[in-house]
DNA sequence: ACACAAGCGGATAGGGCATTCCACTTGGTT
DNA sequence: AACCAAGTGGAATGCCCTATCCGCTTGTGT
């Protein structure tokens, strides 16, 4: 689904499946193990050598980019697809979890969701349309009277920021303290605020989750 | 602050010093670049060779408990001046604003308030003391009618690791956002939700803030 | 003053990582 | 069938890291 032919000369056609291979790999690594999975790993996974994966894709960015380029694909789309609901308020509220269920899914694409890849056009584009169907969800949600007035669309981001921190901190936990603190944040976003609470996660649990202070620098 | 006497022998007066160098350089480091600073660049900046850094803390979470237990006291102490207020809810509110901007104020110290050091007594104690006096705040703010009593203690967990996330994803507007995240955070708990809220960060400010994705993997 | 345990720091081993280089292989075209 | 640009993988380079070793220095008790 994209621009082969613009390229001075199309790949040969091994070094497209190697290509693919790639990012496959990669996918699956970053899902896992977040961006900053090392290029060797990400290589040795793909079963190539690591000279193919920098001659394919120079930076780390690029592979980043290429890799969750169909991840923010879906995001625009539940974006979009939460617009259509008859409530803004319900479709606000169903796009508020979907993103952060994504984060939750996949370790890379939290992150990816929390940073800026300037030179990657078709991320940062769907992350804009998506972002833009958000803003017009947030216009209608609050002339339904169900959003609060001092919403801001940056709110989201930063909703997204701490979720990417819990995910990361939380490990065991990570899914259901995620979903409590969704909530909670729907709680504050509403104007009237009964919005149902997930339950927190048993203390036990969340304390035994809580990353480990034993070895690495928890990077 | 601590116990000298009852390890087999005291240090020798310039180990000792020794000692108290290598912490204060921790301090800072930790402090500007986070628990993942080596211990190398450590040993450089306190001008001590790296054997005599490993020789006093053998692993990392020794150093980091001996460099954070001073901030941790401090934390514990917030939430017991908090629970003296003539108002529980205010203390909450107080004690929730305090700790965010600790970590506001000190990138090591909000990966450690989001991390177990299971064999730091004096680190853990004085965390859980702050668990306790704050658990107390809770109890009492609910019986004032001004926190929902739906909060869970563990909520105080997860908007820690929330706010981390939100200072490490938002490098320039890190305050602002994380002012903002704790603002809606106490919106969610109030029971009338009208707790004021601070601005949100000009978007500009956010999205130029935002970690890059252009180097390193964003560790 | 002396002896020596305690302490010191540089050197070193061992590993991972990003990135480049290069001699060899191969797909596709003629 | 033959050619060669495109592509390949592994080796090499250079960096930084943790952790340990070891010969030298120094504080301290006698």
């Amino acid at each position: 689904m994209e621009a082969d032919r613009k390229r001075p000369r199309r790949l040969r056609c091994d070094a497209e499946q190697n290509r693919d291979r790639i990012i496959e790999a990669a996918r699956g690594v970053y899902e896992r193990e977040g961006l900053s999975a090392s290029m060797a790993s990400i290589a040795r996974a793909a079963g190539v050598g690591i000279a193919t994966l920098f001659r394919r894709f120079p930076t780390r960015s690029e592979l980043i980019a290429a890799v969750f380029e169909d991840a923010m694909e879906r995001n625009r789309a539940a974006a979009v697809a939460a617009g259509e609901r008859g409530s803004a308020w319900d479709g606000f509220r169903e796009y508020v979890a979907t993103v952060c269920g994504l984060q939750a899914d996949n370790r890379g694409f939290a992150e990816v969701l929390t940073m800026n890849f300037a030179g990657a056009r078709n991320l940062e584009k769907a992350r804009q349309e998506a972002f833009a169907a958000f803003s017009d969800l947030i216009g209608r949600a609050k002339a339904e009277g169900r959003l609060r007035e001092d919403f801001a669309p940056e709110d989201l981001l930063i909703l997204l920021m701490a979720n990417a921190g819990v995910l990361a901190a939380a490990t065991d936990a990570a899914g259901e303290a995620s979903r409590r603190l969704v909530g909670q944040m729907l709680r504050a976003f509403a104007v009237d605020a009964e919005e149902p609470l997930p339950e927190a996660p048993a203390p036990k649990r969340l304390l035994r989750g809580m990353v480990r202070g034993r070895r690495g620098g928890g990077c």
